[in-house]
DNA sequence: CAGTGGTCTAGACCACAAT
DNA sequence: TTGTGGTCTAGACCACTGT
């Protein structure tokens, strides 16, 4: 790794996971002797350090010092961390495959032209898959992107991951994305691909996904079995 | 405000709301003409420019600049973001109250203990509340808390906010949350409180929340009636 | 008081992009 | 080559905590 705050990130990380500074009543050094040990200055270290306070591993108090929170994390159901922001295929631990229902052309209505920034009537992949993590059904998601900015977009990209095409393939960087989370009752499609009785919901993810020019290349409704999959984030005060 | 990097942050925001930036293709100025003039150092302003980044606000490339990055934020439902650790009293629009359905004691079964970091069989505070939003049920809250870390907790508190009391009389500072989110069917309760009908379905929200000194005081099941929240969430890949 | 983290500086050097 | 952001430094000063 060149870069010297991320090492230090990933040796401290590696450190309390092995519990080598729970002896010490869960309390790291101070800055200052960590600098010493990591040859480095105090803002890399504090860099370091404040990246691990945002992933909730650690928090800091002035005056006294570094400590490890314990948190209980993350369990069995297919879990989507905040921060992430892969598909599915990659982010998944299981085996994760896609059957492509739809993938169709369309002029983009007003709300969809809003959410991509494109002008109404564009032209725009529509897209429908239903996803499978060890062969269970998981996830519906419709997808609208741009053909003029994805271009290319075929039946066995769809197979795979549209997002490995646009990262390797077009070369195009993701960097960010918004997401609204919500439940809904499942309709009737849900129902039929998701395998799920009418009294049972979804959770709905929607999701306008940015690459690093700043272009929204993907607006998607991502309908989730609601017992295959959960939501975990973790904030902290500013 | 007397930290630099905040206040720039503040002004930086309100011109890319005001559009002063717009003009100039959304670019900002490069970071040594910000630092001019808000008379800073360089990783001050990067510092301020980075919360930006985090905020969804703006995005930065290598060798081009720093971009204003347009998104098409809220609208109507009560939304609780990302970062936020705020009860509703604090975070939501409208008229905000609360009804306590419950309030008991128990001992802490291995769940409770668990994610309170305290001893099976400890007491803790068992709360239900009904929470309303202009006098529409919202939510259904089912809270746990050590009665050692939080003690007094009475039924005058429960009306108004549990976190103002924690905050301002006990003076305990909360600064960061685990939230995991769920879509789950209703049960007869939630169909009772938040006027639900057996098909409509809750989004759950299980918290821990802690405490600046790490120790998490909170463990609570928030149930949301389905069309009256959202949850919103910003991510950047690192 | 000493010990700790929080902010801020002035400047160096690097990586990347457009020209 | 120039302009831009990204990393890193060495050190200053401040704020808060516990002794």
């Amino acid at each position: 790794m060149k870069l010297k705050y991320k090492s230090i990130c990933e040796e401290i990380t590696r450190r309390i996971y092995d519990g080598i500074y729970k002896e010490s009543n869960n309390k790291l050094p101070d800055e200052i002797s960590l600098c010493k040990e990591f040859l480095c200055s105090r803002m890399t270290m504090k860099k370091a350090l404040d990246i691990l306070v945002m992933d909730g591993l650690i928090y800091r108090k002035q005056g006294q010092g570094t400590f490890i929170l314990e948190n209980n994390l993350n369990d069995a159901k297919v879990c989507v961390l905040d921060r992430e922001l892969q598909g599915l295929t990659k982010s998944s631990q299981g085996k994760a495959t896609a059957k492509v229902l739809e993938f169709q052309l369309m002029f983009a209505n007003e709300d969809i032209a809003n959410n991509l920034n494109i002008e109404v009537n564009s032209p725009v992949y529509n897209i429908l898959r239903l996803r499978y993590i060890n062969d269970l059904p998981y996830v519906l998601e419709r997808t609208y992107m741009s053909t003029i900015l994805i271009p290319g977009i075929n039946l066995e990209i769809l197979d795979k991951s549209i997002y490995e095409y646009i990262e390797f393939t077009l070369n195009l960087k993701i960097v960010s994305a918004q997401k609204i989370l919500r439940a809904d009752c499942s309709n009737e499609q849900d129902q039929k691909y998701l395998e799920l009785t009418p009294e049972e919901p979804v959770l709905e993810v929607v999701q306008t996904a940015y690459l690093d020019n700043g272009v929204p290349f993907e607006y998607s409704f991502s309908r989730h079995r609601y017992n295959r999959f959960e939501f975990s984030s973790f904030s902290v005060r500013r």
